[in-house]
Order: structure tokens, then sequence, then C-alpha cells
DNA sequence: CCCGCTCGTGAGAGCGCTCTCACAACTGGA
DNA sequence: TCCAGTTGTGAGAGCGCTCTCACGAGCGGG
């Protein structure tokens, strides 16, 4: 470490609140109170502590004021996906966007952390825990990652996006209605006369990937068809994961006349591998997709999906973390938002 | 303000150094040596203080430490635009991205935040100049804006992204050869023997929309023509302004055979305009964006454009950033990195 | 054997704020 | 007139850490 100059490269040192208060010929405790917008303050003295505070362009020091309230007035926004994938996937990026949005509303400050190994969860552990953050917003928690218990047990609110593959009943978290999504993109292609319906899961590390193939299985078990496994092919959240999954489900079963994706990304993905292999998508081969990014209106065909409230649902975690942070009491744990089917040509 | 539980909803106030060194039977003071790192501790100490720390799950708090070094480990992605241009262009999405990795590699965190009015400003201010932050990046700083200036006099190094439209002597700014990148996309248009070049340019209360005009000007100066105020119309970044621009623009001069946009988003607003208007892209009007946004290959016809280097744009700025906040010597105010021509079908 | 080193250590002074507590200065009802 | 209650204020004790400084132990060279 070099000899860094202390604070910025201010000229002389940041005013205090013990030089406002001298100007303003009060003590520490009121210039504190009138600063803080604390009501019992004399109208004498707050215009004078006012007054000092704006002559010296006096600004808090938000570490001491930290250190004795034990808050920090901000939040972390966590991503545990490669930078990559975080800034490929509008999901997340609509994610950052209502939280962020919801935050700044409340007055507070958004950290964003992307995480991609072991060693980024112990910084960012020891970032929070250090009370930088009064609260943690997850998001895409893989398997049966114990961050979330972690940071909880270190004191650290944290509410999740989507339901956690463990610890379901201690963590707070928002979803969307996964089970539910799917069985309404599967009925709807088994009533649209398709026969063999097939689906392109999503990773199963992911409780969204679990629920979302779940609720196709009790679709197509509903229509007293029996589960097929050779009509089910596991990929992930990406473009080429959907797309090397429809390959793989094209060669094994040629007579596929419906897939079932669960992301857009992945259909989108889905829908390449079937252009590569001449068939036609919405007429031959009906596609549904899950979650209704921008880009799936945009497709050619435009496609079918499953609208996920993307704003609502950063949106409700955030109030839910900050409602917990003021230790408001009588909230839920969880938080499941509806979903609706969009109908366009792709199915 | 409710009463709201100190410190999360931990059962047991944090383990402090205090704690960690009596355990260890060493004095706070060793205790502190040894968990920076620092050099001068016998083995034994070292040993001792670490195992105690892991025993208790110590971490240490982040705001006393800030409150006694003044530097909190955190920089601030500061963007003047409203959440729907934030998340919008990829320009700014590639910043982030790229400010957000540098920043991890230095071991330090990313405050985000979008601002949308001067109330926004004022508490942004309050917030970055009360040590919550050790510095800041700021992108799409408008007009004449005096926030770099307040910032910096408050002792917060501030790094823009483009010079500034005042103040570009004294303050810091990475920026792309907008000039010479606008210059470069003119002439090919003028050389491939288009006769009526028109722009449709960025804000004017931008400097890269003013430098991007300038180029623009330069280069139909240089070809020996005259600049024509009527080739000339002013648009935003938008997808929506750079349609109605052109819209505005094929009104005036039907006769237009090249139109060179100030930016990717606003050359897909103009094709649009484009084609509403029966014209061939590519062919009859020929057109060159600026940026090379992802979208730009994937248009039809592919967009020919400036390719700027986002990466390493948001790279450079986070490394003079941090570079500054360490307090070291010898560095550059301006950095401009160089720009490319890319060129696909659309001209 | 003593001097001047280096080296590890501990005591203690803050960093700038908030918050509790005690107190003085007023109120108004009996 | 007195006493309880209210209201604004100041003194002072921390919050948990870092960092300076002084000190004692250990060392080799004169």
């Amino acid at each position: 470490m070099t000899a860094a100059p202390r604070k910025g490269n201010r000229a002389r040192p940041a005013p205090t609140l013990e030089e406002v208060a001298a100007r303003a010929g009060v003590s520490r405790a009121t210039a504190s109170r009138v600063l803080r917008g604390d009501a019992k303050a004399s109208d004498r003295a707050r215009e004078a502590v006012l007054a000092a505070a704006r002559e010296i362009s006096y600004v808090p020091n938000l570490a001491a004021r930290s250190l004795v309230t034990g808050r920090s007035e901000t939040v972390a926004f966590l991503v545990e996906e490669s930078e990559e994938r975080m800034f490929a996937d509008p999901f997340f990026l609509g994610m950052l966007r209502s939280a962020q949005e919801a935050v700044a509303v409340a007055g507070l400050q958004l950290v964003f952390t992307v995480m991609n190994g072991p060693e980024d969860q112990e910084r960012f552990l020891a970032y929070a825990a250090g009370g930088h953050v009064d609260g943690v917003l997850l998001l895409s928690l893989h398997g049966r990652d114990q961050l979330p218990q972690r940071l909880e047990s270190l004191g650290v609110p944290t509410v999740l996006s989507g339901r956690p593959l463990s610890g379901g009943r201690r963590l707070w978290y928002v979803d969307a209605d996964n089970v539910g999504g799917a069985e309404l993109a599967t009925r709807h292609l088994l009533e649209s006369g398709r026969e063999n319906v097939a689906t392109v899961a999503g990773p199963l590390d992911m409780c969204a990937g679990l629920d979302r193939l779940a609720g196709y299985r009790s679709a197509v078990e509903a229509a007293g068809l029996g589960y097929d496994e050779s009509l089910v092919e596991v990929g992930d959240f990406t473009p080429a994961g959907g797309h090397d999954a429809a390959v793989r489900l094209l060669d094994r079963r040629p007579d596929v006349d419906a897939i079932f994706a669960a992301s857009d990304l992945a259909a989108i993905g889905v829908v390449r591998a079937l252009r590569e292999r001449g068939r036609t998508v919405g007429d031959d081969v009906a596609v549904i997709g899950f979650d209704d990014i921008p880009a799936a209106a945009d497709q050619q065909p435009p496609l079918s999906t499953v609208k996920q409230p993307i704003g609502a649902l950063g949106t409700a975690m955030t109030r839910l973390l900050l409602d917990r942070i003021e230790g408001r009491s009588g909230l839920a744990r969880r938080t499941v938002l509806p979903v609706e089917l969009v109908l366009r040509a792709s199915a």
C-alpha cells in the first residue's frame, strides 16, 4: 500500500458536527438532533444549526453514524452467476432495475455484486456481515448453497428470488408461480391438439428448473398421458443450452410436435434448433417459453410464453427486505406471484 | 421510525476485536495487526488470533474501520439517466458490467445508482461525501452539470465517462475518440460515392453528441463539400429519437442517400423510418451507426457502425479511479481510446 | 560488558457520530 | 404559591476499530 491521503484529496479535513455546533452556538447533541430532523429542537436552534451546516458545507460522516446506529442505509443485490450470464439475461436485468428503483424510493443505496466462485462468497460474507449493508437480495441461488443461512446467522436479513432447494421453511423468498405457469403452458399445448408435447427443462439444481418441470409433468399426467422421459431433455436457461437440448430431443424423438421451454432464452435456442432441422415453428412444432422477456415478442414468429411479473417480483423482494430491516412484524416469509399465459404465433 | 432492532435480527451481539484478543491472549492491537495481515506479528500470535477469530465467527465491523481509515472500499457507479434509458441502452449496461468486474478484481464493492432529478443529486452527494464511497464513476453527464466539480470539492475522486462540456481541464475522464470515429464513418460514406450524406446527431447537451457531429462536419468539409445544415437533424441516442429525426430529415431532403447516426440505437430508429418510407437500407440509403452494440450485427441488414471499446472504456475508468484513490501519482487526467469502423451490409 | 539496533507487543488516544440521562426552564392546574 | 408535567438542552459515555508511541526483550559488534 502506498501512503494514500486520507479521505480523498480534500484540501482541508471534512467539517465535523462539532464545528457546526460551535458555529451555531449549541451543543453537539442539539446539532445532531436538528440535522437528523428530530422534532424536539427550538426554531432558533434549528435555524442556527442549518445555517451553520450550510455555511461550512457540512456533510455527516456516515461511517460514524453507522457505527453507532448499526445501520448503513444500504442493501446488496447479489447474483450468483457469471457476469456473462447476468448481463445476457433480461430476467436478471429486470430484477436489478426494479430493485434499484424500489431501493431508491426508500432512500437507500444498492450495492451490486456478481458472485462467481467460493472465494467471492467468503469476501461478500465478510462485507455484508461487516455492517456495510443492512440486508441482501439474493438471486439465482444454486443447489443447496448455504449462503442465505450463513448470512441470516450472521444477522444479515436476506430475501431470495425463488424458493431455495433447501431451507425453504426458514428462509424468506419471493417467487413466481412456476408450477402453475408450466402447467398452463403444457395444458395449452395439449389442448390445442398436440400429441407429443416435450419439454426442454431448466437446470435441475435450481428450484425454478425443478418446479417448471414438475408443472409440465403434472399437466401431462392430468391429461391421462403418463410421464414419458424420452420427451424430457434437461437444458439450462440460455439459448445455447436450449438449442443443444432441443437437438438431443429431436434426435431421440423426431415425432415431437410441441415443446415447452423452461425460459424464453432457452426457447430462442429451441427455435433455432428447430429451424436447423427444417421444422416450422408454430405450425409444425409449437413452442412456448417462460418469462416474457421483451425479446420474446420480437422473435420470428413471435414467441408464446408464460409471463412472469419481473418488475413486481423485484419490487416485492425489496419491499419485503426493507420491511424486515425496519423490524416490521407480521410479514409473510414467502410470496408467490401469479403468472399468465401470453399466446403469440409460436403456439 | 419504528423501534427497529439494531444490527439485524442477530441473537447475540456481533463479536468484537476485543473478544478475539481476549480469547487469543493478546492485545487488541496485535489482534488487529494479524487480522489485517500486517507483517509484524509472531507466528504464535498469528495462529492464536486466527483460531480465536474462527472459533467465534468474528467479522470485523467495517463501519468502525471506515471511521478511522477514512476508506470504505466501495466506489459508486452513477448514471444520470432514467432507469428506462439506463436499462435499454447496451452501452450503459456494458459499462456497468466492465466496471463491476474491474472493481471486484480490486476487491472493492460497487454501489449502483441511477439519478433522475436534482433531489436525487443532493441525496447522492450527501451519501458520497459522507464517506460511504471512496470515489465515483459518473456516466452520462448532461450539459454543464456541476456534480463532478462538487464531488471533487467535497473530496470525492470522480472519473467521468466522456469529456464534460465544461471543466474538461480540471476533471478526470475516459472517452472514446468520438470525433475520429464520426470522421471515419462519414468519410467512408463519402468515398463510397454517396452524394448527400446526412447525419442524425445525438443530443447536443452531451459531449459525445457534439463531438460526433463535429467529426461529421470535419469529414464533410475535408471532402470540399461545405457543411449543409439541411443535412443535419438533431435526435438523441434512442431508437425513437433516431426515427423521428430521420423522418424530419427525409421530409426536408428526400434526396438523402446516406445517413450517419450518432448511436446504434438511433440508427435502428433511422432504419425503421427509412423502411416506412419505402427506402432500401444499404442499397438506396447507406446507414452507419456508432457504438457497435451486440444488436447491431443482428439487424436486417446488419448494421455498419463505429465500434467503441465499451469494455475497455469501463475498465479504464475504473482503473483510473482506483489509482487516484490509492493516491498514485503521474496519472493522466484524460484517456481517449481509439475506435474502428466495422462495415456490414448497411453501408 | 555495554551500546545501539531491530522486532514484537500493549496501552491508550482518538475517528465523528448518536443516544441516554440529568437538568434547567417553563407551563398550567390545584 | 407550590408541585407535577412538559420541553429543550448539554454533558458524557460509548460504538469497534486503527495507529502512534513507548517499552522490553533479544541480538551482534565494539
